[in-house]
DNA sequence: AGCTTGTTTAGAACTATTCTAATTCTCACT
DNA sequence: AGTGAGAATTAGAATAGTTCTAAACAAGCT
């Protein structure tokens, strides 16, 4: 499983293509959510994003990652009705979540388990998106998935 | 897959098995539930809960819910920040959300496949819980699963 | 009957998110 | 470079599902 990287550029022309602009306020929060490769709130995404330009306002950064969940470029996790939180690991992958911390772990879900629950719906039924979450207690110190630094 | 059938028999022996009383609103909560096997909201439930005890507060159908998600007769089923829904299908089984209609439909998951799914697991990991949903389209008269009235 | 503990109730409170309306920005086009 | 039109940002209000609070109630025990 490889980390794609996005460079800023990447995400201007992600931005262009779907007709949306470059603001330099996506493209803040962008950076941000790339840079520490955990599962922020938009909350503690507004904390982060406030350090490197402290005007934002908190409608923005969830305007901003509207916009990145449409162009694909970010995920929303959304765990019970916990706060959703955003997530930049765009490879198919399942998340497991320490009930001891709340903390938030990617799981890798290889393409052959996807299409093999993709097999469990009966005809007519057709997903756009799959959806694996995992509850549980994780040893301290487990390292999950091998895709960089999570 | 079978229906488990749950008698008020067995409601009352679950709750007082966990210490907890039978109340008369606690088994209507779970009579309504188990009635009509589909997805409802905690208003939706409330709505139909009243219609037999009229004088039912909707903090205590959200009490009664919570106390059968604990003694395990019912589930939550959460979708994105969508209201949580109740279930009282208690096989294991996924969830598919029809984008179109916000229905949602159960999706038979064999125990093999569950086994399958915690083998994705690093070590360490240990899921008392597993969750698997779909999103997309269903066919209109698309029959889910084989286990009575979904 | 009088405690004790668990349950219900109505309404207030909470919180994550979305909406609103005004302002500001971006960019294509002069 | 300047301008106009539509897009984006902003602060604060509004929304909605759920939880909390404090008081009233019920059911066993002694």
């Amino acid at each position: 499983m490889e980390t794609p990287v996005f460079t800023p550029d990447a995400l201007v022309k992600r931005l262009t293509d779907s007709g949306l602009r470059p603001t330099p306020q996506r493209e803040v929060v962008f950076k941000v959510i790339v840079e520490k490769r955990d599962h922020p709130t938009a909350d503690e995404l507004f904390a982060r994003v406030k350090a490197q330009m402290p005007t934002i306002s908190l409608a923005t950064v969830y305007n901003c990652l509207e916009t990145l969940v449409q162009c694909g470029l970010v995920r929303q996790v959304n765990f019970e009705r916990a706060p959703t939180r955003y997530c930049p690991n765009l490879c198919q992958h399942a998340h497991f979540r320490d009930e001891a911390t709340g903390e938030l772990h990617d799981i890798d879900l290889p393409p052959d388990m996807i299409a093999r629950l993709r097999e469990l719906l009966p005809p007519g039924f057709n997903a756009t998106d799959i959806e694996l979450s995992f509850r549980g207690q994780a040893a301290p110190g487990a390292v999950p998935v091998s895709h960089g630094t999570n």
